[in-house]
DNA sequence: AACCTTGTCAACCGCTCAAGT
DNA sequence: AACTTGAGCGGTTGACAAGGT
């Protein structure tokens, strides 16, 4: 134990790099390597203490750095990541090559977690917020829904319900996020992060199957289910596993082929963004009600997931824009067509 | 034009851990 | 086994830029 004693020594510089330190220091390594951190200040000829240069190395200088603007990719790479690992951003950051841990964590911190709390969730667990004041947004984008609401005269057991209703409008709408990257990611190859998001998704339906005898909402699962893990869920008998803890399930989704997918419904007469079935993909027999419709699971405004390289650029704002094609419902809000994590409340 | 607020991100600080002595 | 040292990690800070008033 310890602690490093380098940034304690006087007279050694502080503050921001300038080019000709940058210089020194990429020169000396592209020669000699960086060896021993504490001795390599002096041998480059650098007023430096030694953690100064790493950071500066591993955080700036290092030439496989990838910088500029994350992708919408490497989004949701974090996101999972996170959901799973929390804040440990070495680890997230070794899954993204060439972003740094520090660079991760920035973005985060200025980002992804004003986004997460922006949709009523909570940065840390991943899971919907239940207090009123993070559920504003939410409540705020119902109203916008079907015009309908009147707060003022709303009793407190209304807004309760509201409440309520928003935090699993959330949670669908995360989950309908996460089945639609899970789809993508089976025609990338990308296994673990498919098994992660599969596990999100079950812990979430998971978690509002645990309320739904008080709620609005009323799921049916595929009446053949060969997934373990979908198949417990619907005899009712998975855990609400912790997402932080994901390998006592992650082996169940070792199996790409994962015949379960999920498509919610909108009653197209009612409007009523609330009422959900869950229903297997193509499968319009389990509610006779012509009137429901399913929607696509990807969302509309987007085009479908191509195998292999993404579509869109992730800087271009036009990429998530809206266009509300594909006959969906046009009461949806606008937030419904968009990625969650690119959507931004104003 | 000046001031204030907010967002971003590079850099620092303090801690833990593992390897070495 | 006890201690020292170096590396790395996560949290925080502060400088700067951009936008708003």
């Amino acid at each position: 134990m310890g602690r490093s004693p380098c940034c304690d020594e006087n007279g050694l510089k502080k503050g921001p790099w300038t080019p000709e330190e940058d210089q020194k220091l990429v020169q000396y390594i592209q020669k000699n390597g960086h060896g021993s951190w504490r001795a390599l200040p002096k041998l480059a000829g650098l007023n430096r203490c030694g953690k100064s240069c790493r950071l500066r190395w591993t955080n700036y200088l290092r030439p496989d750095i990838k910088r500029g603007k994350f992708s919408q990719e490497e989004e949701q790479t974090i996101l999972h990541l996170h959901s799973i690992l929390g804040n440990k951003w070495s680890a997230i950051a070794s899954h993204l090559p060439g972003r740094t841990d520090n660079e991760i964590k920035n973005f985060w911190n200025t980002h992804l977690k004003k986004k997460l709390i922006q949709m009523g969730f909570d940065p840390m667990t991943h899971q919907p917020r239940t207090d009123l004041v993070s559920s504003l947004p939410y409540l705020l984008a119902l109203a916008d829904m079907t015009e309908l609401i009147d707060y003022q005269s709303l009793d407190e057991q209304a807004v309760m319900r509201l409440q309520a209703e928003s935090a699993q409008l959330a949670k669908l709408h995360y989950l309908q996020y996460l089945l639609q990257y899970s789809t993508s990611s089976l025609s990338t190859n990308s296994y673990d992060q498919t098994a992660i998001t599969n596990m999100e998704g079950f812990s979430l339906l998971n978690s509002i199957s645990n309320i739904k005898e008080n709620s609005v909402m009323n799921f049916q699962l595929p009446p053949q289910v060969d997934n373990p893990a979908a198949a417990s869920f619907s005899h009712g008998i998975a855990s609400s596993q912790p997402l932080h803890h994901p390998s006592s399930i992650l082996p169940h989704f070792s199996d790409p082929q994962v015949p379960f997918s999920s498509q919610i419904c909108l009653n197209s007469e009612t409007g009523q963004g609330t009422n959900f079935t869950m229903l297997s993909q193509g499968d319009h027999t389990a509610n006779d009600d012509s009137s429901w419709v399913i929607p696509p699971l990807v969302s509309p405004s987007r085009p479908p997931t191509v195998t292999g390289t993404s579509t869109s650029n992730p800087g271009d704002a036009s990429s998530t824009t809206s266009s509300h094609g594909g006959g969906a419902p046009s009461y949806w809000p606008d937030f419904f067509f968009e990625d969650p994590i690119m959507h931004e409340i104003s």
